[in-house]
RNA sequence: GGGCGGUUAGCUCAGUUGGUUAGAGCAUCUCGUUUACACCGAGAGGGUCGGGGGUUCGAGUCCCUCACCGCCCA
């Protein structure tokens, strides 16, 4: 056995740990080896990423099951790599080089993705890099990048069949554009932030009249690309205005009075703009009608020539000016705050335009219909379940999928167009002819699809699909998705439909759902707030084992978790513990063989039939958790075996056996502790990677399998030699301990301060145990003697107190406050007959016997017993103080 | 406007099918440096379980309703 230092460095040993499981390829698994496969995809980070908090607990999480499964022997492969994230790299190239002074269009394509490479070879592996020192034991054989010749291969692969069977097509439909990125945006990419706007009440004039009317809007500006008014057919107000026209103010064109079922009368006037080229409502309502579509703004949100006189002016301005321009020509009703939600970029936060623009769409009703039906069927689960009501109401009303992009990192669309003869066709390689009339005049598509148009085929495209291979056949479908719930619809829902178009085949049977990780005012973590914690500087400040074991035991399924810096303490603290804990075993284990852990399976002590059996209840609560998915429940149960049974208890009980002990006392409790010990590692290394593996090797238990990465995942319970009466006994016990020590406590002895003890049992055979077990009660109890009685009374005032195993007096050299006492034990006679009242109540009750199961009534009768000889005791003891 | 989550000790949270006296960590207070550990040990105090109503022999737990907070979708 090594010697393990005072105090436990995890830095050091935290990299030692890594580099060693690196070179000894621990991570890697391979199709060929067979057996059970277990399989984790993991949700690839950003490439220009780095490690928050909420990337700390998913990775911790699936290390946690990735760890678990292959301790269970099973073929375990946990997938690594990072995604291209389009618009967020070009954001970021397209800074450094405004840095420069230069823009994309300065270099063109070809130079401007060159810099791209050339940043992701510099940068790229910044966030993978972070994840080890997680302590992620992912298969970096396997890591991938979804801008990878295979991944690149099965994206094109996938755009051309889904074209081909027409489930992808091109259309000029209202989408969200970004002024700023200069790109289109899917739906989901659109954050609905809740701003408080106006409600702008503007005046129309009705042409051949004087009577004007009212239409509201929150977006004044496009009033200059409105083609008609509305209204809703049933709204009498409005009845004769139907079918008459409008003059428009400032560009004074003539627009019609519609009417139409889409206008809510509530809101506003019940008269709608309609604006066809800037909001998806009114270009619907514009193709009802056959109307025209006005685009007003350019690329980047400046009013074009449609606009007239604030042509070249930013939108923003011009509805300014033109609410100014309006005003003055009296054409302003009113003005109303408004709260609305107002879509946002989810890259650089610019307020989205709702634009009228050809792009590429994917079908997405006929790839829904099975996906809803796996999940309906059961044959994938959420996890916690209420995130099934998500995915169906996103999925039932599922619209499409907005895939093409103006910008120039990602895959390009595999897109060809002849300008001869106009034919469009798809094609996985750079065509030059047109198949249809043999001309050259042959171009490419300009856009480049959603970076989610490549990570919803991560499941299959990281083992190579479209090639069809054997880790392909072995490890698809994964097993658990572990996922935070702001991606179900941008990710999850594509994945598994694209694993049933593609795969037929589900691609992971559970969803697990976790929390949002907020500062402790329960606000997101964000760099504009400062709030964030670095995960890095909490591996710093604490080890990585302390932010792992802190993160999960604070984190309820599923619930949000709120960290402060001190909240990984818990972790630290416990590793220190666990240290200290070993460095006491192994102080008196010299000579001490860990190999032969053959202790007997008869003869056992109560206190190590105890010890086994909360190590059989911490096995089994760890396992049940961990199934279910709470990890917060598995980590308890393991902190309270360690902390509690093992070091407050069994450690303190071995103490006088291991100073005093005879040579087969000696070893017999070091086997027990050290079984014990080596099981608990075991169950806690999932947990705590690092500290778990030093103390393997430190306390010699790498002796049958070298890593404890490897060694056998605790399931089963220790199944003989252990009585459940005699562990109820050893509870007992304790609970006498802890009366013993509150006497103790009362009277401010010191530490070095003996006193005598004497206990009246309940009964004989209690008395016995007592009798047989005397030595840890003197331990723990500092005692310098212990009498056992069954018919024990004190011949004078002594302290005493009830416990499980009976009334514990404690005999201390004159000073025994007799008024104090009888206080005491007054109040606890008050206590014990308000709960006896209550039990009298309910058991007089015919209602409650009569209807309450068996089961209950008796367990009322049995504490009512108890209360009442309690009562009866403490009587006796106050009556003996005072007489 | 619709949906989901939350409201339990000073703070952050557990509490699985309703059933003894509602738990943990942190914080607070008292005592303690004894030989694994002060990142520790022994003890203590602290809760009308958001309000109201209902079902039930019995409600933190189930139902209704209201209030507030957060998230998602329109």
């Amino acid at each position: 056995m090594a010697e393990l230092s005072k105090s436990y460095d995890p830095k050091d040993v935290e990299e030692k740990w890594y580099a060693k499981w690196m070179a000894d390829g621990r991570f890697h698994g391979e199709s060929k080896d067979g057996g059970d496969p277990f399989c984790i995809v993991i949700p690839p980070p950003n490439v220009t990423g780095i490690l928050h908090m909420g990337h700390a607990l998913n990775n911790n999480i699936q290390d946690v099951l990735t760890r678990v499964a292959r301790m269970q022997g099973k073929n375990t492969v946990w997938v690594p790599g990072t995604d291209h994230a389009g618009i967020a790299t070009q954001n970021v190239v397209e800074r450094q080089l405004a840095k420069e002074g230069l823009t994309r269009d300065d270099l063109g394509r070809d130079k401007f993705l060159e810099r791209v490479w050339a940043w992701k070879e510099q940068y790229g592996s910044t966030i993978t890099n972070q994840l080890k020192k997680l302590g992620a034991s992912c298969d970096w054989e396997r890591e991938r990048f979804t801008m990878d010749a295979g991944l690149s291969d099965a994206v094109l692969e996938i755009f051309c069949r889904l074209y081909d069977k027409g489930l992808i097509y091109r259309g000029n439909r209202i989408i969200n554009w970004c002024p700023r990125c200069q790109t289109a945006l899917s739906d989901e990419e659109s954050e609905h932030i809740d701003v408080e706007g106006a409600l702008y009440h503007l005046r129309y004039a009705v042409k051949g009249k004087k009577q004007k009317i009212v239409v509201a809007t929150t977006r004044p500006e496009t009033m200059l690309g409105d083609t008609a008014v509305a209204v809703n057919p049933r709204d009498e107000r409005y009845k004769d205005l139907i079918g008459q026209m409008i003059i428009l103010p400032i560009t004074n064109r003539e627009i019609p009075i519609i009417a139409d079922d889409y206008v809510d009368p509530e809101f506003g006037t019940g008269l709608v703009k309609v604006t066809p080229a800037h909001d998806p409502n009114d270009f619907e309502m514009g193709l009802r009608h056959n109307l025209p579509q006005i685009n007003v703004m350019t690329d980047t949100g400046i009013m074009n020539e449609n606009a007239g006189p604030y042509e070249g002016m930013d939108r923003f301005a011009c509805r300014k000016q033109l609410m100014e321009d309006l005003k003055a020509g009296g054409l302003v009703e009113k003005v109303e705050v408004h709260h609305h939600a107002v879509g946002h970029c989810y890259r650089c936060d610019t307020v989205v335009e709702p634009r009228l623009s050809p792009q590429w769409f994917v079908k997405m009703k006929p790839l829904a219909r099975p996906a809803i039906e796996a999940v309906n069927d059961g044959r994938i689960k959420f996890v916690p379940e209420r995130w099934n009501k998500t995915y169906m109401g996103w999925m039932e009303n599922i619209r499409d999928w907005c895939i093409s992009r103006q910008i120039w990192w990602g895959h390009r669309i595999p897109i060809f167009y002849c300008d001869d003869c106009n034919h469009e066709w798809a094609s996985k390689v750079s065509e030059t002819v047109c198949p249809k009339c043999s001309s050259t005049n042959v171009r490419q598509d300009e856009d480049v699809l959603d970076t989610w148009f490549s990570s919803w085929l991560w499941p299959f495209s990281v083992f190579g699909w479209p090639q069809q291979n054997d880790d392909l056949k072995f490890y698809y479908p994964s097993k658990t998705l572990v996922t935070g719930n702001e991606i179900i619809f941008f990710w999850v829902a594509r994945m598994i439909m694209s694993g049933l178009e593609i795969m037929d085949d589900i691609p992971f049977d559970t969803v697990y759902i976790h929390g949002t990780v907020r500062d402790d005012q329960g606000r997101k973590m964000s760099k504009s707030l400062g709030n964030s914690i670095d995960p890095l500087d909490i591996i710093e400040k604490y080890s990585s084992d302390a932010l792992r074991f802190s993160l999960l035991m604070i984190t309820a399924t599923g619930q949000d978790v709120y960290i402060s810096d001190d909240k990984f303490e818990i972790g630290r603290n416990f590793g220190t513990k666990i240290w200290n804990a070993a460095r006491f075993m192994e102080m008196h284990s010299e000579g001490f063989d860990v190999k032969d852990l053959a202790f007997k399976k008869v003869g056992l002590s109560p206190d190590d039939q105890h010890l086994l059996a909360k190590l059989n209840e911490a096995i089994a609560a760890t396992n049940d958790n961990l199934s279910r998915y709470r990890f917060n429940d598995a980590t308890l149960a393991i902190y309270d075996f360690l902390w509690g049974s093992y070091c407050d208890w069994y450690i303190e009980y071995a103490k006088p056996i291991l100073f005093q002990g005879s040579p087969e006392q000696k070893k017999h409790t070091l086997q027990v502790m050290h079984y014990a010990f080596s099981s608990a590692l075991r169950l806690l290394h999932p947990f705590m990677p690092f500290l778990t593996e030093e103390l393997w090797h430190g306390m010699g238990y790498n002796h049958a399998v070298e890593t404890i990465m490897l060694a056998e995942w605790p399931e089963k319970p220790v199944a003989t030699g252990i009585d459940a009466e005699i562990v109820k006994y050893v509870d007992g016990k304790h609970d006498l301990i802890r009366v013993g020590r509150i006497l103790r406590a009362e009277y401010n002895l010191a530490n070095k301060q003996t006193a005598s003890f004497s206990v009246r049992a309940s009964n004989k055979s209690i008395a016995e145990q007592i009798e047989a077990d005397q030595a840890s009660i003197v331990a723990l109890l500092k005692a310098e003697d212990l009498h056992v009685d069954v018919g024990f009374t004190p011949g004078s005032a002594m302290p005493s107190g009830m416990s499980m195993l009976g009334t514990i007096y404690m005999s201390i050299e004159g000073l025994v406050d007799v008024d104090a006492e009888i206080k005491k034990l007054t109040a606890e006679y008050n206590e014990v007959n308000g709960h006896l009242q209550n039990v009298k109540q309910k058991l007089s009750n015919q209602n409650f016997v009569g209807k309450a199961p068996r089961e209950v009534v008796a367990v009322q009768e049995k504490r009512q017993e108890e209360l009442i000889e309690k009562s009866e005791k403490l009587k006796k003891m106050i009556d003996m103080l005072k007489g």
